[in-house]
DNA sequence: CTGTTAGCGCCTTCAA
DNA sequence: TTGAAGGCGCTAACAG
């Protein structure tokens, strides 16, 4: 079932039906005719032929680190609302953090399919820049913040301040931070920034024993870095974590460690999972707006494509504070 | 830069190009030839003129009701990892859990791009059923268990009995069911299966108003069912959740009515999510194996699509209890 | 407003 | 083992 079998049918030519499909610069009389073929037949026209024909693709590609984390999971949801009702469908790149894979889908997709990427970034190398740099279809980078790229990023910093500025005014002097690699410039450096500037503009002096590493972003890690700090015996009364995700792992050595939150100590995170309003203790976090963050860099994207609009463009996320029972507000 | 372009500077016909490219029935000397001058290009072979001529996409369609639900993204973290370690991209269709957006993209995908599908179902209709059989491309169908359409399920009923038959050991005998639409075979009506004839075996007679139906999956959902069924004044001693992140709601407002689980009311859920074990109280409760059912489907749809296997084939999936906090077990 | 026509880039017989 | 040639289904000039 092609274009000249309905053509034939509707005792037209291809091209009218064509224009049909498309522009509808047609008779009233054909229009109707045509019209009537397709519905009987439930013909449709071949995309790959209109993609070798027109080199559009209506396809859009998102390299996404782990499709099962709920920050990326909700930035996925964003993205496909907004290219969707474009029109666009979505090829999903899962790469499972490696980074080899996602310079591999970021190859895979440039010169083959699709009209433009969304490449949600953790680690970015010399490499990913460059190679995002000289792409040659649109893209997105979503969570991380880098020159010369359309990028979609969220409020690290901020969001760092506002948790631990949380915690110092609740009468925090000794907060520990729970962080990440600092090779993550926005859930590591970033958020490890708005920690120290707080302390410093609170007049706290920094003490680099407070601070521990974690291994990942699972719980576990986040349970192991808050066991191994428990162990060092170095007095505390506030914790601030750098995902939701830490925070429960933290909390849960804590629990067991029979500590009270947040009578001994505070705590609060960053992400605002939905686990955090009913976990317990309901945790202060702060809200990155992830799915509008998709929402977003889907509409730059569509823009770009759309309009041959090559410049680039940036938008930061808002960021909001949840004060719960973590930090013994009264919901 | 096509194919022409590489056999003139190859110094060799485009057949020949295309036959290095694919089967590979070409002499040494022009194969190198080849070789060197697709190196230095950086050709690829565009993927709709591929398709165009063959009929074969390499692409797969996956529809999904929500993508940042959890046990939906972890079968779609399975399925990515199989699919593309056989050479195949996934199309991801992002329902919102709307029937008419997962019939809409079930057409598009038809007759249009993809060589397979994988549909992830929750309230299945007679159009579904009739859309999914009518099928021209190899489809799979997951969560639901229909006949007639390949399949891989969980075993909704083995794990709500396993976590109903939980409570009765812990000497449970007024066990509320907060569960979901019947209209939902799986999740709804199996696992309500599996908690009557638990308690049949059991000799523990059924009480209709021991039934509480949450009005969707969500912690929110979870919370109203256990406050309504609350202001009922029933006493009971266990509660068996549908879902954990229906526990966690019903959870939350039995902490604040100071009810204390384990001690006065027990209670178990099915899904066994990534907090389940670190929520508190950890959480006994069952897995389904979304991810293994991830793989499985990929697998399944792969050999029908690679070896034209148009053969029904249908896995369940094994569920296994862990027994946490909630039911009172040291872990 | 409509039809004719020439490819888009590739694969695949067919004949050599 | 290779090359010539036709056509997959569609769109976009172009001419009417």
């Amino acid at each position: 079932m092609n274009i000249s079998m309905i053509a034939q049918l509707a005792e037209v030519s291809t091209a009218t039906v064509s224009r049909y499909l498309n522009n509808g610069y047609v008779s009233e009389q054909k229009r109707k005719r045509i019209q009537a073929v397709i519905e009987q037949t439930g013909y449709t026209p071949s995309s790959s032929a209109q993609t070798l024909r027109t080199g559009r693709n209506n396809l859009i590609g998102v390299i996404v680190p782990k499709i099962s984390s709920e920050s990326v999971s909700r930035m996925v949801d964003g993205i496909t609302e907004v290219v969707n009702n474009a029109g666009y469908q979505v090829l999903l790149a899962n790469t499972g953090n490696n980074t080899e894979r996602e310079m591999e889908y970021l190859k895979t997709f440039r010169l083959n399919n699709v009209d433009g990427v969304i490449f949600i970034g953790t680690l970015m190398t010399k490499k990913h820049l460059a190679l995002m740099k000289s792409y040659k279809k649109p893209i997105v980078l979503m969570g991380q913040q880098e020159s010369d790229v359309s990028c979609v990023y969220f409020d690290d910093y901020g969001a760092a301040k506002l948790a631990t500025d949380c915690l110092v005014r609740c009468g925090c002097q000794n907060i520990v931070h729970l962080g990440v690699t600092l090779k993550d410039k926005a859930a590591g450096r970033a958020r490890r920034g708005g920690y120290l500037d707080t302390l410093e503009a609170n007049h706290i002096a920094f003490r680099e024993e407070l601070i521990a590493e974690c291994a990942g972003f699972t719980t576990q890690d986040g349970s192991d870095a808050m066991a191994a700090f428990l162990e060092k015996q170095i007095p505390f009364d506030g914790v601030f974590c750098a995902t939701d995700t830490i925070a429960f792992g933290a909390i849960d050595v804590l629990r067991r460690a029979g500590i009270q939150i947040p009578e001994q100590v505070k705590l609060t995170a960053v992400g605002n999972n939905r686990m955090s309003a009913i976990y317990s203790p309901h945790l202060t976090s702060v809200s990155l707006s992830h799915r509008t963050g998709g929402l977003e860099a889907g509409a730059i994207l569509m823009d770009m494509i759309q309009n041959d609009n090559d410049a680039v463009r940036t938008a930061q996320m808002q960021c909001r504070l949840y004060e719960r029972e973590s930090t013994g507000a009264a919901e």
